[in-house]
DNA sequence: ACGGTTTGTCGAAGCGCTTCGCCAGCGTCC
DNA sequence: GGACGCTGGCGAAGCGCTTCGACAAACCGT
């Protein structure tokens, strides 16, 4: 009967569509789009006939037309040192958002290189990317710069001229949580960061947070040790072990490394250091990690869901080729809970509930 | 001069590489498809051209006219209790499967539910889906059936009629477990499982586990408990006093749960029990946590690298109307490492080293 | 009542690629 | 030496959608 039926996969097409609600191929896709105006007797019988026959546009038509593949990518990093919790609480935020703004989310891995990046944005695949786990000296920003595709970074390269990057301000949070220690009095504290190779091959928010802890440590006159810190127990155990070596009174400790954080409490009971009553911690990690550790952990959370939206929310701003800012650093914020108290010597009620002495 | 000059964004299209070539676009075509036989002479000018001026497909173009996106869907959960760093391997696994079969990886997430994986499959953006996190009875099992796309599941529903699944055999590791732990002399044994929110929602693979630890139990004539087990160090604690006031002269412990393993060597040091001087322990979980432990876990990994690639290579086949077995299940294997020894009154040698008594 | 807008709809021209059918040239086989 | 089959290449017809220009019809002010 009609020049054109189902497709063999059995999705009916916008012709049908047109076919059933009466009306032209085009006033079907201005419907759905809503970018000319249709009278209100139309746009209702066209839907009724999209609901009906269950139609759904073909993605690759739609991005062949359109030039709009309304997908785009996420570049995650998968190499040792990094923080899995964190990267895929990244990784849900960023599709829960992208579906937002009614788009797909095609999965990367660092190791495809920037070769990966690029057959990406020069097949058309997606509309704009957004790099996660970005090192100070990153090979990819180049590319990123003359890529002529929207790009979103997570994470601060050294040099951010005519890029969009988002981040939690890590020298902030640094600052914060020693600020917290010295407000408890505590006068030596040391930072356990993340592993040597996180610091060796240069990604910011390590370094940022190594400087937050240094400056903030000398304005309040604190000394401060910093030290990498891998993340299988036995290495945690001995660099706690060095860290009061060096420093015997060591009342405060920061840790940036949610892997470890586990393995430092068990160290810090091994060595019969008590949290918070010898040992104030507070640690830079997800929420839950704190919440679940015992004694649950003062901590400065990174805003994983937050940082996703806002990094989707940028991209989604570039690919309509809306202006937008270079540099978009969150503010760290700090929760107390129960491993830190005040230092020795001033009145302790870690527990929220007054200890009479 | 030409008919059609290169792409707004600069991307030259197949028209620029057979002008340039002096082929007709067919040809080009079919050199890069290999899907007709081309001279050696022409074959070389055309690649020569394609890498002269960078030319990469038009992804929606090739997908509108082929039909076929060359991209997969990956369905990963993100609620509570899953074990977040096995997932991660697997999305890895299944994103470096997929490259190698020219094959890109759209991330989805459960709480998008069936609509969206009805969207994408209607859309025609994926050529095939991954489900991962599959329950007994899955709401989305049935969909799958009816979609009329090609998809592989990892982990077993109720019912695998129609379907194609993999996962690691969950019964054969709980088994093998108890095996190792029985055939150390231990009588008494516990299995230290998922949260319980897990088994409640009916999640293969946790009771797939706990039926072969049982059964193997009762195979052994050993003494079983069970219990689920939460992921946060308080209630690991209270689930390990709990265990040990069931059975006091409980020496061999199976743990299935990643979250827990640290908190569950902390509580036994706390209860002054050794290990594995006391007690036993044998994990499932990846490899990775079994050695970052201390001591260094005896483990049955969970083989997601495998898993993933087997998925992959599975989908693959089915995209492409090749006949795949309903169900795969991969054979697990004991890595023996220092958390498990002969129970108490045979002699000991768990560290590798004969151990003198 | 008449030009001038505005509003709502249509038809058609692509978007860049794959694929089918066709054909020119050339070696082969009785 | 003519029918035949290969090989290698060409041209054109779509794939399903968006979008542009055109154009009736309805509405406006005067």
């Amino acid at each position: 009967m009609s020049g054109r039926g189902r497709l063999p996969s059995g999705q009916p097409t916008i012709a049908d569509v047109a076919r059933h609600a009466g009306v032209a191929v085009s006033t079907v896709s201005y419907v759905l789009s809503g970018k000319r105006a249709i009278s209100e007797l139309t746009r209702n019988r066209v839907l009724a006939s999209v609901r009906l026959l269950g139609y759904h546009p073909n993605a690759g038509a739609r991005a062949l037309a359109s030039r709009r593949a309304n997908v785009i990518a996420l570049v995650l990093p998968l190499r040792s040192g990094i923080q899995v919790p964190v990267v895929m609480q990244f990784a849900t935020a960023v599709v829960t958002a992208a579906r937002r703004h009614d788009h797909d989310v095609l999965l990367l891995t660092s190791d495809e290189g920037p070769q990966g990046l690029h057959r990406i944005a020069a097949g058309a695949l997606v509309d704009g990317v957004l790099v996660m786990d970005v090192e100070l000296h990153d090979v990819r920003v180049p590319l990123l710069r003359e890529l002529g595709r929207p790009s979103v970074l997570i994470g601060l390269p050294a040099d951010t001229a005519g890029l969009t990057c988002v981040d939690l301000d890590f020298h902030r949070a640094g600052q914060v949580c020693v600020d917290h220690l010295a407000g408890l009095g505590h006068r030596r504290i040391a930072l356990l960061g993340a592993p040597a190779a996180v610091y060796d091959r240069g990604t910011g928010f390590a370094h940022r947070t190594r400087a937050g802890v240094v400056e903030a440590a000398a304005r309040h006159g604190v000394e401060a040790v910093t030290l990498p810190c891998e993340e299988n127990a036995a290495q945690v155990h001995s660099r706690v072990v060095e860290l009061f070596a060096r420093q015997p009174e060591l009342s405060g400790l920061v840790v940036q490394n949610e892997a470890a954080v586990g393995p430092v409490q068990a160290a810090l009971a091994a060595l019969g250091r008590r949290v918070p009553d010898d040992v104030s911690v507070v640690a830079v990690c997800p929420d839950q990690f704190a919440e679940h550790a015992s004694p649950r952990l003062t901590s400065v959370p990174v805003p994983a869901e937050e940082i996703g939206r806002q990094a989707v929310s940028l991209l989604m701003r570039k690919v309509h080729d809306e202006p937008t800012p270079q540099v978009t650093l969150l503010e760290p914020r700090l929760t107390v809970r129960d491993s830190t108290a005040a230092a020795t010597g001033a009145p302790a009620a870690y527990d929220g509930r007054a200890a009479a002495r």
